[in-house]
DNA sequence: GAAATAGTGTCTTTCAGACATTATGTT
DNA sequence: AACATAATGTCTGAAAGACACTATTTC
């Protein structure tokens, strides 16, 4: 048995990223159109291999995002998703892709990354039923995504970070309602999200920009996690599976 | 820009495993004692390199899990915790690994598996608490892998993985509180958890194995998921982090 | 004024938490 | 009988869901 690494079987790792944000009222991801074979004009998840060796695959999505939407990670939210590995994944031979999870605001250029290929926003129901079809398994990615992002909703202040650094409270709301597809009662929402300390952070500041009454501004504070969570429905299954 | 593999840098990947039990009334993992360098002599999680090209890496965990403790996967629960990918996490050089949390009852000969390693059980409080020392970043993956079991035993039936086929409900209370390092009153346990329709099953059979008045015997339902989910106290920060 | 949205309050039901009581076995 | 644990029931308070009402802007 050998006790140095040159005798392992050694794989190509990338890195692949599901980046959403709410966007025209939709949920929607960040794909890119394949440059390359395979998979040549399909769209895919953005990503690519590491090819630094002293980096952290963390470090490694992070400068992936930032390649592809401009923005830094520190201003949005980046979580590793889950690995995928299947042997016959991609028909180049055997690629295992580390896939990360971002949450990002409808910000006015996130395309347009210093990357040639060409970015652009697609609704994620189109993609889980299968109208939009996508290169390698990143449908199955893309599905596993939207899961973990739903989820996450219930119990965190992530539903902000599809926000502007200042939003009201009916911003955040429709940001539920659109990633849930449900509607929400905009007095109980107030009243759940309000309650929790250090979750929401007012500014001081009013707007109208939604019209009606002046909403006061918030950020996002220092609380993370909500305890406990909104729930969305009774409309899953909570016995059969 | 190359189209195939040829080109692409390659990176040993690696598959960890974290193989929690409840045994002797505490919340255990199980370890091995590494025959090679690095690390030569000290504990660390079971695992290894995969070795065939044509083998998904959940069926690498789950063929590694077997030859660890001798079950095959349909008989516990396995899943992907994390992938683990600093650059300098092994001196040997690059080597990324992806890590599954695996759940299994107490069972006689878990141990002593066809590998030439000699497993152990330990406490996993003894290795949060850094008493016991492990090799590489497998300290990090512990505490990872300890919070996610924990967390899923708020909403999902795997307290049971921990049970043999047939239990009753003390017992398994029993798994929380030790999981969770918190009495739960049984009262109130009893009527949350038999509430879930299709998380239980009774056998019809009844034990006294645990004295006192006959408890009936459950097995695992088709319900996987428990909404809403039993909390574990409020000692919990809500706010602040 | 009307229309639109923000924010507060109230009522009801559901459920978690605390705890009493009864049931059924072993010694 | 005493003892141990199982199982069911009751009470209370907190919070979710449903919905009425008031507040403050624009047009």
């Amino acid at each position: 048995m050998p006790q140095d690494l040159q005798h392992r079987p050694k794989v190509a790792l990338a890195v692949d990223l599901a980046i959403f944000t709410v966007r025209e009222d939709r949920f929607q991801i960040l794909l890119v159109e394949r440059a390359n074979q395979p998979y040549r004009g399909q769209l895919a998840l953005p990503g690519g291999f590491i090819d630094t060796d002293d980096e952290d695959i963390d470090v490694t999505a992070a400068r992936e995002l930032a390649e592809e939407t401009g923005l830094t990670a520190d201003r949005l939210h980046l979580e590793q998703l889950r690995t995928y590995g299947r042997p016959d994944r991609d028909p180049r031979g055997r690629v295992v892709t580390v896939c990360y999870l971002a949450l990002m605001p409808d910000l006015p250029i996130p395309v347009a990354g210093g990357d040639a290929r060409s970015a652009r926003w697609a609704p994620v129901d189109a993609i889980l039923t299968g109208e939009v079809h996508l290169a390698f398994d990143h449908q199955v990615i893309v599905s596993d995504a939207v899961e973990r992002a739903r989820g996450k909703l219930e119990y965190s202040s992530l539903g902000a970070a599809f926000c502007p650094a200042e939003f009201t409270i009916s911003e955040l709301r429709r940001v539920y309602e659109i990633v849930w597809g449900q509607q929400l009662d905009p007095r109980n929402f107030h009243r759940k999200i309000t309650s929790v300390a250090g979750f929401l952070v007012p500014t001081g500041e009013r707007t109208t920009r939604d019209g009606g009454r002046p909403a006061a501004l918030y950020r996002r504070g220092p609380a993370t996690v909500m305890h406990p969570p909104i729930l969305r429905g009774h409309n899953q299954n909570h016995s059969e599976r």
